[in-house]
DNA sequence: AAAAAGTGGGTGAATCCTCATTCATTTTTT
DNA sequence: AAAAAATGAATGAGGATTCACCCACTTTTT
């Protein structure tokens, strides 16, 4: 055989490009096992099922994410909080266009996973949420972000602009504004309006 | 006959009940049908098939949204596009608070449809997308809303953080901030954002 | 005005197809 | 030659859609 190819990965990275062409609920397994090239019981070597791939997919690609963006706030936001909001902003909306497949699935499918997985937590998604919140409260701390705005509500705000905005790319890929362009604009919005001002 | 208790409207009404409780790909006909009380053939009647259902659904709830929120911005905001912001917040808020099955769907579900029905185009979505757009034109128009914030950009960023707030309460219903406040919170941030300011 | 036809919305059992999952068998690894 | 990994045909459940039929009501004929 040729290299042990880690079909675990192998499988993920095929559901990836099948669950962004067909969605979820339209695609087969066999589709799944046809462009991982693993026959379809394969696949139940490493799943529980087809939902355990959804799921095993969000947490192994979010928690790259993450460790992605903290190594990037680390290297280059120093400890302004300004800066790690345009930094973070920036890496998302970046790997949005770089990863199509993989923004698609999670515009798409991670909503409705919450839903209909009940019992499953997307802890890995809260984590990376938490990433915002937690920004804002360094800035509150540091008295350059306004102390009366509640981080839990910002990191869904911030988050929640990121999401809808880049989906008009994922949607249509051609876009009208440079992902930089649109990073910055988000970013400025959401500081101007979270900052300590003399004024008022 | 006992006046045809319009059933067109029964139906669009059962669908968002078991679509919200089940999502659209596990909902099934029977089910809607039943909620309906109606036959599954009846469905047929009215709708081509399932997805025509979930389509009809979003253009005609979302008409009465549209609707809904132009009247309060005309009586309430008068001509000020701080407070149009507001009203068009806490309205958006406040409507899923109120109608947390149709919120459901709107929510999961929207996103999805865009998708595998390419072909279809969500041409009420749009329409209130761009209410948002609209109101910061005319903000720039009257200068007190800064230029060089792009509406299209705006109008999703702005819709983005609304809806992912208040998915929170969709999924959890114990709010744990009023809808008031979180309204105001966010309004707060955009607007600020997107002032024009002496300073900088 | 009674009887006979006609109309069409409504019905729901039956059809028919699509997969997720299983497992007996084969292939590869140790 | 065991043990482990992989295969893919067969199974069986589920569910969207169809369609032959019903019946309450209206219109036409007698």
């Amino acid at each position: 055989m040729i290299r042990t190819a880690d079909k675990h990965a192998k499988i993920i990275e095929a559901a990836i490009k099948v669950f962004s062409r067909k969605g979820f609920f339209n695609a087969r397994i066999a589709d799944i096992g046809k462009e991982a090239q693993v026959a379809d019981g394969t696949i139940y070597l490493y799943f529980n099922n087809k939902y355990d791939i959804l799921i095993s997919l969000f947490e192994e690609e979010i928690g790259k994410i993450i460790l992605e963006v903290k190594l990037l706030l680390d290297s280059e936001a120093g400890d302004d909080p300004r800066q790690m909001l345009r930094v973070f902003a920036l890496h998302h909306l970046r790997m949005m266009d770089d990863r199509r497949e993989l923004a698609e699935v999670l515009q798409m499918e991670l909503r409705q996973s919450n839903k209909f997985m009940r019992e499953y937590r997307l802890t890995k998604f809260s984590e990376y949420l938490d990433i915002i919140s937690g920004i804002v409260k360094q800035g509150q701390r540091q008295g350059i972000f306004r102390g009366d705005v509640l981080p839990g509500v910002f990191k869904r705000a911030f988050f929640g602009a990121l999401d809808e905005t880049s989906r008009l790319w994922v949607l249509s890929p051609d876009h009208s504004y440079s992902i930089e362009e649109t990073a910055d604009q988000i970013t400025n919005i959401f500081i101007n309006g979270i900052m300590v001002t003399d004024q008022q």
